[in-house]
DNA sequence: TTGAAAGCGCTAACAG
DNA sequence: CTGTTAGCGCTTTCAA
């Protein structure tokens, strides 16, 4: 190892460090709150001064830091946003509008991906608390139990009481009480449209695949399902439902075992476009032609629905919107309001259509 | 407007606020200095001074401030990535492999998308200047343009100064003498490995489409697509090449207008794979099937490529790794090595790799 | 092994 | 309109 250089604790710096605001003022001969006023344009400046400090600090190539910002200042301007699989493009179109949001309150975005993991999803929020995000937004389905939602509750508090926020997106809402804001699309309405849009083609034999078993957006989307048939007064067969997981592979092996034992269904329903893309395939490995032998549909509408062959009807969640309504319910109440009528709902929900496309016809008997 | 309570700048603060190492040291009996040495397990502590310290920091809720940190030692822990669109796979894979190897090396990840502006990624860039993020990572093609490249040159050399780094992934790197890294795959290599395979199956009239004009990743690729017709000692009619954009819609025009224009291929090589799948969906409008009439393949092979029917021949570029190469680059001589030995390359390149599958058949006389 | 104290770079009273 | 100054919360010598 070097010999580290005699680094005096005096004025003198490593020549080579970024300038600091002090320098920008020395060089252009003013204090440095002046130097702040003119970077920070929130208060009035001779134009002769500024026109100097702005030259200054781009003669230095002055770059403020962030960090000496956040720490005297209150905000940070950056949100945090966790989701568990940034590839997925449900999670990638959330995260869009949610970058998007952010920008357009000059803030910065810090995306997590928990690569699957609930403990992780909490590691990370504990990061973002640590960073002092003006807001974090926890995206996706929630594991059903309670022990964590009193852990996510605990972190909500934390979040509020330093003057950030919580928003749960496309998740159910925490305990009442708990200061914590939830963005939601309507997965039961949803998953009732178009449920019932099947029953109204005349299928009643639907199997229902997929979504791990005790994640809220399974709950969710298996009980609109269920309504569907609830409101026409219809009973469904209780086997024909196989939770367990999301994933293309999955929809595909478990389309091939409901095959192969022989189950009795005319129409599937897959809990979203990915494991749908599984069932294609299972389908088409054993010859089965959509919507001519077997119907299916989908839920959220990402790009493969339309790849499929036929295009797959589906559920159109408005997952960028999704994204951006988190932002603004994080940032309500931060940002010195304009309008002294907005007020804050403490849950949006956002609706949910079916998108008609090629892969239901009327029901075969086989 | 309610008052705003009387915050004197003394020592009591707002009790709602976060809870700082002073409050901790307070509580445990010891002094700020001892607090941050148990916090960051760097320096020997009592075990009996340590566990009163790490008590007081459970009852306080004591969450580290990730800016003072920032401020006050010298590594942020933060990594930036831009890319231009976080919804496409190709930038969402390289974003995983940079978020999972930032993981890994303890930090977070700054994901920013331009959502196609170049403008926009020198922005970014600033932002995660000001953020003196631990390196910055730029991601896909660029414009080549030489005010531009002169402009991130700048940039380098400021984070560069500044301990930080510059890691150019995917796209060429920069003049010598600009402190950059650059991790490259093997663009040209890639186009001509795949272009070689329809060369092989007795195509010659390629029509190749897509790719920005003016971006890096369109030459390259297209130098390598020309580099395996001079191999074999062949022409290219240069009519057979569009460029102009990447896309599915972009994909899907052009392949309608080459057909309406009555130009003379027997299959198209796509720049990648989204416009691949435009170009499957003219095919299958104009009632041609692929391979028996158009031969096709792609580039990147990303999860679209399989869901193609038939399943797209494409070259495979290791997008993740990608990404975990770039932040190894950016990171190394910041860590303090264990090893001695690990050198560091300005520049890496993986390699690339043609998947068949069942888009290429032997050409056809139309 | 521990404490005191000097900043890191910036913002925001407050005074002029 | 501009300067002074006291911190923001933490790390890191330096001394004890």
């Amino acid at each position: 190892m070097a010999a580290e250089p005699p680094r005096t604790r005096a004025r003198r710096r490593d020549p080579e460090a970024a300038r600091t605001i002090r320098d920008v003022a020395a060089r252009a001969g003013v204090s440095t709150a002046t130097v702040s006023r003119v970077v920070n344009g929130n208060y009035p400046v001779a134009a002769s001064t500024r026109a100097a400090v702005e030259r200054a600090m781009r003669d230095l190539g002055y770059v403020a830091n962030a960090h000496a910002r956040a720490l005297a200042g209150s905000t940070t301007r950056v949100v945090g946003i966790v989701v568990s699989e940034i590839v997925d493009p449900f999670f990638a179109y959330i995260a869009r509008g949610v970058q998007a949001e952010a920008l357009a309150s000059g803030r910065l975005c810090l995306v997590c991906s928990t690569q699957g993991g609930e403990a992780a999803e909490l590691r990370f929020v504990d990061l973002l608390l640590e960073q002092r995000a003006d807001a974090v937004i926890l995206v996706g389905g929630a594991v059903e139990d309670k022990e964590y939602f009193a852990a996510v509750g605990q972190r909500a508090r934390q979040l509020a009481s330093s003057g950030s926020s919580l928003v749960l997106c496309g998740r159910p809402g925490l305990e009442d009480g708990v200061p914590a804001y939830a963005v939601e699309y309507d997965n039961i309405g949803g998953a009732a449209a178009i449920t019932d849009h099947l029953l109204s083609a005349g299928h009643t034999k639907i199997l229902y695949l997929g979504g791990p078993t005790s994640l809220s957006t399974t709950t969710a989307r298996l009980r609109g399902f269920h309504q569907a048939f609830a409101a026409r007064k219809l009973e469904h067969d209780p086997r024909l439902v196989r939770t367990g997981a999301f994933g293309r592979q999955w929809g595909y092996q478990q389309t091939l075992r409901a095959l192969d034992d022989g189950l009795d269904f005319t129409a599937i329903f897959a809990a979203n476009d990915i494991v749908a893309a599984g069932v294609y395939a299972a389908l088409r490995e054993r010859g089965l032609r959509i919507p001519d032998d077997v119907s299916v549909v989908g839920y959220d509408d990402v790009p493969v629905a339309t790849e499929l062959q036929p295009a797959l009807t589906t559920v159109r969640v408005p997952l960028e919107e999704l994204g951006r309504a988190a932002v603004r319910a994080g940032l309500a109440g931060q940002e010195p309001s304009a309008d002294p009528f907005a007020h804050q709902q403490p849950m949006t929900t956002l609706g949910t259509v079916v998108v008609v496309r090629d892969s239901v016809g009327p029901p075969v008997k086989r």
